[in-house]
DNA sequence: ACACATTACGACACCGTGTCGTAAGATGAC
DNA sequence: GTCATCTTACGACACGGTGTCGTAATGTGT
């Protein structure tokens, strides 16, 4: 329909948007290497993770300074919620409700996150203050970082 | 557990698999050609995707004839909640929340879909102590009419 | 000017996928 | 039994995406 850009992230490329992710700022590629490669310093590879995440849309390059700086174009929400929908699209025709269905049939969905959603649900039909219940403490990184 | 074998259908293996679903019985290969490659009779094709997908464990291949009969393995509910995990698991620490929030957020999510789901929600909270060994039984084949 | 960091990108091997060709085996007609 | 036909089995290939490396080109600090 319209950008064709439903792109998917390989592992690698996944674990250097990680990064961006959970650091919630712009970075280097010599970030990114020292994170990812400890040891080997194959800046090569980085750089070519980098190139390929820029082609398909994933990350913004400023090349104002002659040290590039790389910022993520989508948030990981964003992405994990565009990923679910082509997973609806492709299975069960765009729609959800069996996706979830089959999560609690097979309990792999706990009574927290249940009751988290629920209350979700329960403020999206009723209200409009989306001020969600705290998410516990499932350590992750916060999301609601916006930049433009 | 699961026997580690988490693999993914590819496009033309999803084909397969949604004859499989939509029919919700056993196929011959001959069944597959005459539906996937109407024009072309390339049976080797046929016969190379069905057994991949059995070396996969996405189907069970009847050979007690001659000619073989293929019944899927996994519903596709079951292939697409085991997806839904596996994004869960890779981008948000196995929890659903986010993706919710964001369908939710982005209004890619129906109204009416919002209300089922929570339907199914509150009655998974209100049976939380009964133990009657009901596992809702098998499905409906009702999947007939729903593709196109 | 020189050493070093950084970018740009060609090249390669690997793997999964979709396709085809063809050999081997089974079946039914005559 | 012989033959045509159907089916299974599987090797082989091209193609695209991915991860990796090497290296040239460019920039920077002292």
């Amino acid at each position: 329909m319209n950008d064709g850009t439903s792109h998917t992230l390989a592992n690698a490329e996944l674990a250097v948007m990680d990064l961006l992710w959970n650091s919630d700022r712009s970075m280097t590629a010599r970030e990114f290497r020292e994170n990812l490669y400890p040891d080997q310093a194959q800046h090569g590879t980085v750089q070519r993770l980098l190139q390929r995440l820029e082609e398909k849309g994933f990350i913004e390059r400023d090349r104002s300074n002659s040290v590039h700086f790389f910022a993520a174009k989508i948030t990981r929400e964003n992405y994990a919620g565009q990923q679910l929908e082509t997973l609806a699209d492709k299975l069960t025709a765009g729609s959800f409700t069996p996706l979830i269905t089959n999560l609690v049939e097979r309990k792999r969905i706990s009574k927290d996150e249940i009751a988290r959603i629920r209350a979700l649900l329960d403020t999206q039909a009723g209200e409009k203050s989306s001020t969600l219940g705290k998410p516990k403490n499932k350590r992750n990184a916060r999301s609601k970082g916006r930049k433009s």
